[in-house]
DNA sequence: GCACACAAAATGTCAGACATTTAAACGTCA
DNA sequence: TGACGTTTAAATGTCTGACATTTTGTGTGC
């Protein structure tokens, strides 16, 4: 990791980019400091700034970490699920609100997502999780609630289903879908005949979870797929019917 | 989107956060410029070359992209799909190598999830995307690939098989699952006959979704995920054989 | 042996300057 | 009038040098 070929432009692109392959390829490990950055300037033949603002690029994806003080520096970060889970709701979010995804699309995704954890969830759910989604049943049939609150359940309910499958690769890549989703959530306004609807296919889930029925969890996750986006359709129409 | 509270330290990364909201709220729209970085400067009340680093973390995040020159300046980016593949890729597979992962729980996430789409694949796999999956099988067929040409052969088969899916999103969600596991399928060294055996199962994917067969897809999938499982195995016992 | 002060090393921040790139504005000439 | 080169201005990219701040190790004095 020394050199960046003289090719195009933005030194501090090219000098993350050689410092984010050694961090890939295993060359730096975990915990390790890099050199200082005077160093690094020294090294890469390049300004203090220019280095900064290699290091800040590489900060932004949590590759790296820095301290200050004496013996401080910056050290190649051991990349949490809990960090991966926030870049992937990030990413995930402004790819559906800047690509125009359609509703139907994105809902789509992430019943197909959610089914495929619904077996192991129905395998190895723990009883406090079961306990979570009823309490979250629960609050979805208080009608005080508000439709952001309603929202935010519906996404902890989820989140709950998916984690139940006990697998932390499956619940990081699944929670942008979930996540990602909620602002689309938040365009609909829940009549009290539609949260009744949710709330009694949540119910299926969460019975079919606690019988450890895998099948008729994914029935029930199918069902609330198509009931979803046909209240999604319903906002459609009557946003086009407004102009 | 103007003020940083006073608290803790590191502007650049409260300045990118500001705008990193405003971003993700819809207040700054896609390709809309950004004041430039003096005007910045001058807002939050700091030196360009903060202001520099907090533009850098954004643009490492693509959400924001640069030009030089006059009326140029820092746009907000359009997040693009391929873009947001990359670092889905990027995360996932330090997500991987740097949480030691078992080959078990990263294997089950990947086939739950592709799963997941063979039914939606089996619907609507084009006859191109077809023609990729059995050309590959083909290839895959030649004794003479090496053990690394057979992974990258075996990734495309199966990226083809979630675009079959024909929906982005699914793709770009399991773009990680599936490229993320290629370092750790790359440590198996592949026999003869388990490669004639991963020929015949990739066959009777191909067969399924030639047929528009879903169920059988999945059935072949499991088939698949039990046999790498098996292969993972044997390569993890004959490590600890050694040493 | 302990508390305190000090020094050293590193990041964080600033100011000012120069280099480079780019497109618009301008002017010249057919 | 119109096409084409030139100038110019605005912006990012980069460098230099300095100072501020934070943190840790160390040494001094009691």
């Amino acid at each position: 990791m020394k050199i960046d070929p003289e090719q195009k432009s933005d030194l501090s692109a090219q000098i993350a980019k050689a410092i984010r392959d050694a961090i890939i390829a295993g060359r730096m490990i975990v915990d390790e400091r890099l050199p200082s950055e005077a160093e690094l300037a020294e090294q890469f033949a390049v300004s203090r700034p220019t280095v900064r603002e290699a290091l800040k690029r590489l900060a932004a994806q949590s590759l790296i970490r820095t301290q200050r003080g004496a013996f401080g520096g910056a050290f190649v970060n051991r990349l949490s699920y809990a960090e991966a889970y926030g870049q992937q709701i990030t990413t995930a979010t402004l790819l559906l609100s800047m690509n125009d995804v359609s509703f139907d699309v994105a809902c789509e995704a992430r019943y197909a997502l959610e089914r495929a954890c619904a077996p192991l969830s129905a395998k190895r759910r723990t009883a406090d999780q079961l306990a979570t989604m009823r309490a979250e049943i629960h609050r979805q049939s208080q009608p005080a609630l508000s439709d952001e609150a309603f929202c935010a359940s519906d996404v902890t309910f989820h989140r709950t289903l998916v984690d139940g499958a006990g697998n932390p690769v499956l619940s990081y890549q699944l929670a942008g879908a979930v996540e990602a989703m909620q602002p689309l959530m938040n365009m609909i306004t829940f009549t009290a005949r539609s949260r009744e609807a949710i709330v009694a296919l949540h119910t299926r889930i969460a019975d079919a979870l606690e019988t450890h029925d895998g099948a008729a969890a994914e029935t029930a996750l199918s069902n609330l797929e198509a009931y979803t986006l046909e209240l999604g359709r319903d906002v459609m129409n009557a946003r086009a019917a407004k102009g």
